[in-house]
DNA sequence: GTCTATAAATAGATAGAC
DNA sequence: GTCTATCTATTTATAGAC
């Protein structure tokens, strides 16, 4: 039970991550943080200027990782832009695999209107849809993608993944219910349902849905690799 | 300023609603609610027994409209499964545009694993879920739909309209800041993408996406629902 | 750096007057 | 039905010992 040092800050960030995700910011009490955290309440004055700074650290850090993620998808030369968005929602995805408490923090911080969030915050956030914007012009500019509305290409490929890997604890309430199919669908299936679908939705030609008579394509991306 | 008798209890739900929505369950505190509804705090324990009932009893409301909606939709004989889809979209448009609260309210919830849903709400909610599935069934039994895993659809075409909705003060804030495009994306234009992706993705053949051969029907509002 | 103790404000909920 | 006043628990945050 040794403490490294530099480990405290890390411990408490760790512990209010999950204590925000899965009660929100004003129903996580910093009491309930430090017992988590296996600290007392004092410490995270001590590290913290107050309950708002850490939460927001938390989101920011998040944004970044994944704008900086996703900007070095849209830069990469060698990618086509096909292979870019296949990437793009991979980011997401991990980013909601190594943070679990993004996608639900994500849900609130929307449905409070980002209250908390700050300038530089927003700027980080907004640096995501930036990079899909990149992705979706660079495609439509090499002709491979049709003219796509960057927004409402960005709430149909984003929003599903934060929602579905947030409601993972609904959906499996239900199954133990029998609401739904006892077949639990697993965030890799929803990934390639997606990545599917963004091809389909993007193509440039007036492309069939099914795949299934497409003619082979002759040398465009077949990007199926994961990041 | 007179008050009907009855309106109070429609007022203090109408208060709370907006309070949820904005704040969350408990960052919405009763004195609030209260003095949005212009009464006092006694009120609202005088016509509900406590917050979380006061809370539940919204979105099982909520929940209870759409799944009637969308179950008469299902039910439909007269109604060819594409077209049935496109209805289903709407109702939850719809929901969105008459209860406003009831996308960010619904995303609050399940980020915190629906743990104040009861069982009967979870009921109500799992029905959305039946009925689309019951399309989607219909659709492939037809041959006119590929076969669909109900779960994958429901998230790919429900959730963006719900967080579609839910943003869109944090979409304005940005547009503000002139870091989105400042043509404002309204509902409907993202509501006929939402509904012309589920055409493409869903077709059996390899059919055009385009829904050349619909039968019109006027999309009409349930009677007697909430204003 | 970490703790105990406590201040100060606010929360949900109730009693009782009218 | 509606109000005022209040109880009790919990909240964020700080002071100060070690």
């Amino acid at each position: 039970m040794k403490r490294t040092p530099g480990d405290t800050r890390t411990a408490i960030i760790a512990a209010a991550a999950a204590e925000f995700a899965a009660h929100g910011f004003d129903g996580a009490s910093v009491d309930a943080i430090a017992a988590r955290a296996r600290f007392n309440k004092a410490m995270i004055y001590y590290h913290f200027e107050n309950k708002q700074r850490l939460y927001v650290e938390i989101l920011r850090d998040g944004f970044r990782t994944v704008g900086a993620h996703t900007a070095a998808i849209a830069d990469d030369a060698d990618l086509p832009p096909a292979a870019k968005i296949d990437r793009f929602i991979d980011a997401l995805d991990d980013m909601a695999a190594s943070r679990p408490y993004m996608p639900p923090m994500m849900m609130r911080e929307m449905a409070e209107g980002a209250v908390r969030l700050d300038a530089d915050s927003l700027r980080l956030l907004s640096r995501i849809f930036e990079n899909l914007r990149r992705i979706l012009e660079e495609g439509s500019r090499l002709g491979v993608f049709r003219p796509a509305d960057p927004v409402l290409t960005y709430f149909t490929l984003v929003t599903p993944v934060i929602f579905f890997r947030a409601s993972t604890p609904v959906r499996e309430a239900l199954a133990r219910q029998h609401v739904l199919p006892a077949a639990q669908v697993d965030a890799t299936r929803f990934v390639t349902h997606l990545k599917s679908i963004a091809r389909t939705v993007l193509a440039a030609s007036p492309s069939p849905a099914a795949p299934a008579k497409q003619k082979k394509r002759t040398r465009q991306s077949r990007p199926g690799e994961h990041a």
